[in-house]
RNA sequence: AGGGGCAUAGCUCAGUUGGUAGAGCAGCGGUCUCCAAAACCGCGUGCCGAGGGUUCGAAUCCUUCUGCCCCUG
């Protein structure tokens, strides 16, 4: 009983955007008294539901899912409150002596998870972000690349002179006495992970499967009264500040503001998922931990348990 | 039928007075330590509609054909 051996274990279930993703979590979780965990930075928000594609009661068949529609759309939310989120959940999960069954897309989320990373508790200091912003705009990106150049050489080396978001945010931290960032990158890692993963990465081998699929389901979202959500959402986009950028709803706004036809903005959400899902497949490929399988192959939960089994029977 | 116009990358189009082509979007690859469904970076993938001619050299000029569009009847 060594103290490496006591980190719980969780499954986690990754992979691009309509690859089936809640589909697999749920029948594992059925079939291993699991607990549905979703990590997925849109779903959180209460109301997104079918453009999301959040799990349903019907789906879920009574299988518990945490983390889904708990989220005020006015809020701003990210990744340290989702990390605190979702540790907690499993932890309870696991108290339960049950196994939690880990589910999404949002790759930032699952790998700070997966790894470990821990993020400071100081809140965002969102005036000093304002200032900055306001001086890129107005004496150009330069000119605060330089002043974070000057600060962390380092990372200013690594950061492309448009990387406006990334070169902020570094020296944001960087004045509010966060150190460079190889210092915060050393201090995130200094636990290890608090849990022990198998990750499932589920894909179409074939990219224009992937992107039928998708495709087809956008359509289905449709049905589904996508458009009927997606006005609420415009209706709010000035408050919704996060929820407002989610794929499947501001595709729609021109339509709302009558500057583009119904069917054009309905194309343009099939793109911008199928784009999305080629950068949500570029994160999870790196991930060297993740256990591919095909997502369209006959028998995708055996195939599944057969890395479960051992995963959560060994000792 | 007569007159005119257009055919260039998957799509929309650039291409000076002739020097074998380039943008956006799409596509492909990548980055990612607090807006991450965000943001950012890299890559041109081409029998320049087909044939013939002029020329050292043609996407560019001439000509025939094919296809599409417009005007007149």
């Amino acid at each position: 009983m060594g103290a490496s051996a006591e980190r719980g274990r969780i499954v986690v279930v990754c992979g691009p955007t309509a690859t089936g993703k809640t589909e697999l979590a749920i029948a594992l979780a059925r079939r291993y008294g699991g607990e549905m965990v979703s990590a997925d930075s849109m779903q959180v928000y209460r109301g997104l539901v079918v453009g999301t594609a959040a799990p349903t009661a019907e789906e879920l068949g009574g299988i518990p899912c945490h983390l889904t529609g708990f989220v005020p759309p006015e809020e701003r939310y990210s990744v340290a409150e989702w990390l605190k989120a979702a540790t907690g959940a499993i932890r309870d999960i696991l108290a339960r002596g049950r196994l939690p069954v880990v589910c999404g897309g949002t790759g930032l989320y699952i790998q700070s998870l997966v790894q470990g990373l821990s993020y400071d508790e100081a809140p965002q200091p969102l005036e000093l972000r304002k200032s900055l912003e306001q001086q890129w705009d107005e004496q150009g990106g330069e000119a605060v690349y330089q002043r974070l150049a000057g600060l962390d050489p380092e990372h200013a080396a690594r950061l492309h002179l448009n990387d406006k978001k990334r070169i902020i945010r570094a020296l944001e931290q960087s004045l509010t006495g966060g150190g460079t960032a190889a210092a915060r990158a050393a201090q995130s890692r200094r636990h290890p992970p608090s849990f022990e993963a198998l990750c499932l990465g589920l894909n179409h081998p074939e990219r224009a499967e992937l992107y039928a699929r998708i495709n087809r389901r956008v359509d289905k979202m449709m049905e589904r009264g996508l458009l009927a959500e997606a006005e609420l959402v415009w209706r709010h986009r000035d408050s919704y500040q996060t929820a407002a950028q989610a794929i499947g709803y501001k595709e729609f706004f021109p339509y709302f503001e009558e500057q583009a036809l119904l069917e054009g903005c309905v194309d343009k959400l099939k793109q911008a998922t199928r784009n999305y899902a080629k950068r949500q497949l570029t994160w999870f490929r790196r991930m060297d931990m993740v256990h591919w399988l095909d997502a369209g192959a006959e028998g995708l939960t055996d195939a599944a348990a057969e890395l479960v089994n051992p995963f959560v029977h060994e000792t």
